[in-house]
DNA sequence: TCTCCATATTTGGTAAACCAATTATTTGGT
DNA sequence: ACCAAATAATTGGTTTACCAAATATGGAGA
């Protein structure tokens, strides 16, 4: 029964941006439209693809977001330098890119956070360690009061990548953050003692980072998140059965 | 003379999209607008801003992007639950987001890429391997013929990343491929015995990985990875004693 | 007074129209 | 035949108008 009902709503998801985004992948790979070259106009764009403009604008926005295309404002949109494998790779990924996907996304701060910790506590300032300390004493506050704290928590790991003076590295941790959020307050992963624990986790961390020890900060990181990591990916094991069964 | 010009320059760049993101970032952490709220209708906002609808969808198309707005059609749009700190931060770190940090970029990767060639030594299948290997020889048979081949080198590390089975990372790692090409290309920063020294290192990679010895593939990566990051650090400091001067 | 259905309004989604700047073309003069 | 200036056509940027769905409203019936 559920499987029915999630493909019927499946099928209908594709946008007419991912649409467009296709078609101008199948122009790029079968060789009509080559790297460096001008795509047609907007307009012509929207009437081939029988879409209004504002469809075809969205698109190449995302592509150019992605640095795929470069767009000259009264002259025209350019498809990027790139070869044309590494352009069916690119919007390949961007076409098949799913949110959704928490075990990737959980893995994946694990191990940027690890990169995190270690880069923060080689470059830490003191005024770095003064915003982790608040961020830390904010949360237990709020454990100690009993109270959720999911996003206090997640705070003090964005001050700690902040402390990483590495815009690139922040803005990954940053960008993972909501749907962490989402996640973990909706399949309420932490039981009531986790919080607690977390507490004396956090504390171990922020020594390490005040010491200056990247040895000790990673493996207190480690601990910290060993246990979400763990529990998402016997979630992911488990849709796995579900879904081949 | 030159800081005058700059800024100049930088004083027209915010575009629309920025300033709305901007204001919008303002209600929220002024407290006109709570998380949870319901946004002003896109007219409503439009007409605020003294500006047309798109930029304001464009606006929100973005912040919904990074999980900060979620719009159910022909309902409104909602501020996500996130406490406003972690909106005001993550909003902050949109704005301020920028690509041209190189070192940043370089850094990132490296980084990345360390944990996803241990990935993918762990879960390479034999596809993968093929894969891995067929981007190799393209490598090779562009420099021994002289040419360059900074995307073949690219696409190796993509394969790898794909290999690792964890979407997210992959995601990451070919977001900063179309800069780094851009950057690398330009600055020419590989000098022509690298592209010799490069197919040694990327069969030393190859190997650890078809072994999946996971040490060995990380400091073969390391190895790889390495010359490029210290001559991009050192960018980085010149940059800051041009800038500073 | 409460409930329920018809209707009016508001919503985001979509398409079309308008604008200024750029580029291509023509045309007039040399 | 060639060059230069005027003009026509095309570009992406921006605003406006229209649409169907969702919601709020309000009045009729119980």
């Amino acid at each position: 029964m559920k499987e029915l009902i999630d493909n019927i709503q499946a099928i209908q998801v594709e946008s007419p941006v991912d649409k467009i985004i296709r078609q101008l992948k199948q122009l790029i790979v079968s060789g009509q439209l080559k790297p460096g070259d001008r795509l047609p106009a907007e307009r012509a764009l929207s009437e081939k693809f029988g879409v209004g403009r504002s469809y075809v604008r969205e698109a190449i926005l995302k592509l150019e977001f992605y640095g795929l295309l470069k767009t000259n404002p009264q002259s025209g949109t350019y498809v990027s330098g790139l070869g044309i494998k590494v352009i069916d790779s690119l919007i390949t990924d961007i076409i098949k890119f799913n949110k959704d996907d928490f075990s990737a996304m959980v893995e994946a701060r694990y191990y940027l956070e690890l990169d995190s910790v270690r880069l923060a506590a080689e470059r830490k300032s003191s005024e770095d360690i003064e915003a982790i300390e608040q961020a830390m004493n904010d949360y237990e506050a709020k454990v100690n009061n009993g109270e959720s704290a999911v996003e206090e928590d997640m705070l003090f790991h964005v001050m700690i990548a902040r402390a990483t003076k590495n815009s690139v590295i922040e803005s990954m941790i940053l960008n993972l953050i909501p749907d962490l959020i989402k996640h973990i307050t909706e399949n309420k992963i932490c039981g009531d003692n986790r919080g607690k624990a977390a507490i004396e986790e956090h504390r171990a961390i922020f020594e390490a980072l005040k010491a200056g020890d990247i040895d000790a900060a990673e493996n207190a990181m480690a601990g910290h998140l060993d246990e979400i990591l763990q529990i998402s990916r016997a979630d992911f094991a488990a849709k796995l059965l579900i879904n081949n069964s």
